[in-house]
DNA sequence: ATCAATTTTAGAACTATTCTAATGCCACGA
DNA sequence: TCGTGGCATTAGAATAGTTCTAAAATTGAT
């Protein structure tokens, strides 16, 4: 597990100040939000993180979770992956690095980043700018 | 535009063949659907392939649409790409490339491979070998 | 021609996500 | 302190891509 800023964030207060240096204003929400998600490294989903969130008797609707996650996305809290059509998975670990999806199981699992997709800026189409490189490598398991 | 073996096939005797080398059993919806996917290399949702497979009188139900995406996918002869939750694209050159994709402007445009993934097969999770290494680089546009 | 197996079909069902419109909450200024 | 404006939150409805279902059609083999 690649380690990040994040990793040992479990405080209401680191969690609030995470929150305010990425630009993001802090509601009772969002914070318990924050404290499910950043408690650890973890690939969820939005249905997960709601089960999660509503488990210790607080109650925060499934539109929240929704607006929450879509806003930590934003601003770079947090990656969202898609494995597949029915599913998007929200990393609670933004820093760089890569997955393995096994599809057999439906495993997800880091990989450390052991290459990295350099591209220079001109390599890109004109006039973008890169935002993320979303790596996925799919893998099965070997026939016996 | 990375040149692949499909390339050029439009004609129904090298489509049957191409099923049939891929172990597809060859049917009249599934030529149909092939040679519309095929005829020339394409980011293409099931959607905008029912449309294009309609459009010249021939009737194909959007069951067979998905199921033969589907199948084609299992064997090897395109490649879904997952760019968010609401889309699946099928790439109809299954060769080897990655993609850009413009958030701003929906664009999905091919990347030459620059950077392969090489992974040793030590590298990858306890008991699986790898299937495909899905790449994606987003990009938004450059602010004036 | 008949058979069993597979494929196709229309439409219903499913489900993750987004939308809607009403309500709640907060900071700020008078 | 009170009111105001602007977000944030909410429940539930709506949306849309995909999958499922059960029946009909097609296929190659006998």
């Amino acid at each position: 597990m690649t380690p990040n800023t994040h990793d040992q964030l479990l405080k209401k207060k680191q969690v609030e100040q995470m929150l305010a240096e990425h630009g993001i204003f802090v509601t009772a929400q969002r914070r318990i939000i924050a404290e499910a998600l950043f408690a650890r490294n973890q690939h969820i989903t939005a249905d997960q993180l709601l089960d999660l969130v509503n488990k210790n008797g607080t109650k925060v609707s499934k539109a929240t979770i929704y607006n929450s996650l879509g806003l930590f996305a934003d601003k770079g809290l947090v990656r969202e992956i898609h494995i597949n059509a029915s599913k998007t998975f929200y990393d609670s670990n933004a820093s760089r690095h890569h997955h393995f999806y096994n599809v057999d199981t439906g495993d997800l699992i880091d990989m450390k980043e052991r290459l990295v997709p350099l591209f220079l800026q001109s390599d890109l189409p004109d006039g973008t700018v890169m935002e993320t490189a979303d790596v996925v490598i799919r893998v099965r398991n070997q026939s016996p």
